[in-house]
DNA sequence: CTGTTAGCGCCTTCAT
DNA sequence: ATGAAGGCGCTAACAG
């Protein structure tokens, strides 16, 4: 059996309680008997259990980031800063799979939050794009941290990247290489990036004097098969071609780009490609993809440290982050020479 | 306040334990009062408390996937697998960061155990390749199931991927396409898989009646840099140059792609390029990755189910598990033109 | 088939 | 500065 408070206790002499304070770092224990009960956790090897320390202070110091599948997520550098996080705090990090509006998502999420064992959630996109997620936390009084959130309110903290001056940056960047003809890939109408995105790209078209081509803007998903498809349209009918597609991110560029070398288009001699998001593979994918790095392993430990914060310290306002996001130049754009 | 058990044992007129008995579902418990107790319990909106089980029965519900993050993870495939685990079995599964010798992964898991808080472990490569964990699961009882093990052993169960005959069945797929000089990728000497694949290699090799060239096999690392720098050797040095390298998994193959494509030597006319794993984003590449479907998924969930059996049945034996592979033919090899 | 009692390990309150 | 007693919500063991 492991060792119990109990047995340090009785080993350094002193009551449960002064054992407890010297575990929780309280005051009111002179330097002499607080040596002597390190001694004696050390000699038994002693750790709380965090269940009973749970169950007396109704907190599960665990916190649940809930992430959807779908996409191609940089989930491993995501999980290296959880891991960072939960050990610096204490607090135990799980990532939760959801899906707007999918039975099971919703189950699962009830019954985390009816039977106590989550202290705050962290939303990621599309996760917040249906109500239920937001309203029930909000009944249940489950502190809530937003990435990137559909919608913005004063009364939930959020972390949001820059995705207007984002695709601002990278249209301009086409702009100028000499493209005229930037098609756009809209991404899922779920999803605020979607349309920040867009405002983005057309604010520097009209900034650069270049009238807007509905033709040129087309519906896609932030995925692979979404560029793919749309890149195919695109490229297929004489009247649309571009000479530039600035996909929605970096998934929907791999299928841009894939889609143009099987058509035997190469990147980025007649056609320029760029993404968002710079996930990992876009560096190794071929000829390296030019995108915006919006990173969102950054994104995700301001969420939790801020998340972390409220719970701890339960007056914390709050909080609205803005995370800047810069133009990385590889080689799938280049001067548009047609 | 939440409605506790108490709450219900008077609202439907039984006592705590009649309502302990419904909730678990166990025997001995008329129609009729289950009846009134459930529906009480719908009325408070009563779930049971987690960490006051947790306490009393000294266990967590809580399992854990310890994963080297090094690697460009199929991590969210995994993530949707154990969120359906985790729905069914009641079990909360946490994906643990390890880094082997790494002081604070080793005491990240040091506390886990300590502290109680997970029931179970399951290690993925490399994380089994220094003993520590292994050690400190045997010392403190805790279940282990492994996933392609360094070492395999009779007392500990595990699942295990065809590492031998996918890299035989890779190596014959490119001597039929009539590649002679074909070059081996050598992954990390801490995997079992880097063996494993180099001996499928050679035996295939043997079999076909084809001189083995330790020219052509190359040590490297199952990553994209690995392979990008190996390729670059070979295929600088008139010496070495393969006709085919088989990289010992996908993202080394990326990296040698991406090193072939460089130096304007094209895949896979001039050059074919075979992988081992088939992660999400070999389909995406181009020219389309051929490789080893060997579904991290598919050993993950087989992993932990076992290892929840495991958990509900102490009795059962320790168990092995080897899930077959498969080749998938894509277009990054073929004919050997040289 | 149902209820009573005890206790899991810890923290909180209030004494001393 | 330290300790004693009580209870968090639940289940196990045993009665009835």
């Amino acid at each position: 059996m492991t060792a119990t408070i109990k047995d340090v206790a009785r080993l350094a002499e002193v009551s449960i309680k002064t054992v407890s304070r010297v575990i929780n770092g309280e005051a009111h224990v002179t330097e002499d008997t607080r040596a002597r009960v390190l001694a004696a956790v050390r000699s038994v090897g002693y750790a709380p259990n965090i269940s009973a320390r749970r169950l007396v202070q109704n907190k599960s110091y665990m916190i649940c980031i809930l992430m959807y599948p779908g996409f191609y997520q940089p989930a491993s550098a995501i999980l290296n800063i959880t891991m960072d996080i939960s050990y610096e705090e204490n607090y135990d990090i799980l990532i939760q799979p959801y899906f707007p509006s999918h039975a099971r998502s919703r189950e699962k999420l009830v019954s985390l939050i009816y039977e106590h064992r989550i202290d705050g959630f962290i939303t990621t996109p599309p996760c917040d794009a249906e109500d239920f997620v937001g309203d029930l936390l909000n009944t249940y009084k489950v502190p809530l941290v937003q990435i990137n959130p559909f919608n913005r309110s004063d009364q939930i903290p959020f972390v949001v990247g820059d995705d207007q001056g984002g695709a601002s940056a990278m249209t301009e960047h086409l702009i100028q290489l000499g493209h005229r003809r930037i098609s756009f890939l809209m991404g899922p109408r779920n999803m605020r990036a979607s349309y920040d995105r867009l405002e983005g790209y057309q604010a520097s078209l009209v900034k650069c004097g270049i009238p807007y081509d509905p033709n040129l803007v087309i519906d896609s998903e932030f995925t692979f098969d979404g560029g793919y498809t749309a890149a195919r349209i695109l490229l297929e009918d004489p009247n649309r071609m571009p000479s530039a597609i600035f996909a929605g991110n970096d998934e929907a560029a791999y299928g841009a780009i894939f889609a143009s070398q099987e058509m035997g288009i190469p990147v980025p001699e007649r056609l320029s490609v760029g993404g968002f998001d710079n996930l990992t593979m876009s560096k190794y994918i071929w000829p390296g993809l030019t995108t915006i790095h919006q990173p969102a392993e950054e994104l995700v430990e301001i969420a939790t440290r801020q998340l972390i914060q409220q719970l701890k310290n339960h007056s914390a306002m709050p909080t609205q982050i803005l995370v800047p996001s810069r133009l990385i130049v590889r080689r799938s754009t280049g001067p548009n020479l047609s």
